[in-house]
DNA sequence: GTAATTTGTTACCAGTTTGTAACTTCTCCG
DNA sequence: CGGAGAAGTTACAAACTGGTAACAAATTAC
């Protein structure tokens, strides 16, 4: 069983490590956001340890490019025992938050409790297809009824994609501006002007947006 | 998705059982131990949020009885916070364990991630019914006798909901008020103003109400 | 470096939603 | 019957919303 322990305290990392390897696991670590998306890539593991507050790349937005990819289990460790953390940590996919400072059993036993629930199977991003719209993520490109592609910048794809992949959901704001900006950034007025660029580009008539549908209070859906 | 509720405590059940059904769950509640594994047993929920401390059977061996027939994800909820709890809640079989006091969203978002694992199609919330209305709570829409849906605000979206949580009970002006404005804030004069609106929109004989009664003195109800 | 593109910011407008208050109707009860 | 209180109705103003537009800052391409 390999664990990929990701955190920014190097000391903190070393005793997660040297739990996990008393516990029986093989332990790679990293220190900041982007080496923990190139280890996960070269080293697949069964697991992964990842501490929020990272350099260089958030671990929201960690935990959020590995589950676009696949559902490797991942356990969220935090000083941030906020309420809205934490709802925010889940639902970008994590299966379990634990809030620091904590016991290396519970780390232990949790990280059981996940690998119990987990059992490995993979899917490659193919192009998205919704209604009559197909969407080239790697080449930010959408096309429209078949017709030819149209080039999208990389906030409307970002946005696009969160759209097309929760298709016949209403996703609310928030939700949608966490996936586009990442945690921490972005607001309602950006957005706003985003989904007028992106309609302008995929909408046909533009009184009555056939694609991107607004749910007033609440968000926004493809159907 | 239905989701049995065991506790004992019976106010903290209806509070965590209007949580579940507002998130779109079935719930169904057990108040000890024993009946808790009759509901498991007959009604085969595909949820179980489970109390430690109950009275005839204790919560860790319903937790261990209910293991040894199948995985029926289980999130522990206790007011016992200590390490050792929480580990021998995990070791137990269970999948998450979150301590007491703790708030609904997290309730939620726990839930979820653990669902997320168990089974891997996420069933979306559906739908809520009452009498013949049906009001889809994520587009703000409701259904009147199955004809076309018709768009509500936030506010009136609310405030079917929790009248169609609460179906024929009598709901008091002042629970109402709370779920639709939270706490202090609204008053029964926008209560009134509300409860018009709504009824405009989904009534069809304004001078005999058909779905939201009221009860002079007490509050509304949906029989 | 400059030009082009992308992104963030701000302002405005029209339509909708919500709060407020006055007024009417209903209902209960002496 | 009549009056008081509760609920329903009407009307209007304030606040808010989402779409649009124009412009500035930042980023990228050349």
């Amino acid at each position: 069983m390999k664990a990929l322990v990701v955190d920014d305290d190097l000391a903190l990392a070393d005793i997660i490590s040297f739990t996990l390897r008393r516990a029986g696991y093989e332990v790679i670590a990293a220190y900041d956001g982007l080496m923990a998306i190139n280890r996960w890539q070269d080293e697949s593991p069964d697991l992964i340890i990842l501490d929020l507050n990272l350099p260089k790349l958030d671990g929201l937005e960690v935990c959020e490019k590995i589950r676009r990819n696949d559902d490797t289990p991942i356990i969220i460790l935090s000083v941030r025992g906020e309420e809205d953390d934490i709802v925010k940590g889940l639902n970008f996919g994590a299966d379990d938050y634990i809030v620091k400072p904590f016991s290396p059993r519970q780390l232990e036993a949790r990280a059981e409790a996940v690998l119990r629930r987990s059992n490995n199977h993979h899917q490659l991003p193919g192009p998205l297809h919704a209604h009559n719209l197909t969407l080239d993520i790697s080449r930010c490109e959408v096309a429209v009824d078949g017709k030819g592609p149209v080039k999208l910048t990389t906030l409307e794809c970002k946005l696009l994609e969160v759209l097309m992949l929760n298709q016949h959901q209403v996703l609310p704001f928030d939700s949608i501006i966490d996936h586009v900006w990442g945690p921490y950034a972005g607001d309602r007025a950006m957005l706003k002007q985003l989904v007028y660029r992106l309609r302008q580009k995929i909408e046909t008539d533009s009184s009555h947006p056939v694609y991107i549908e607004n749910i007033p209070g609440v968000g926004y859906t493809i159907a």
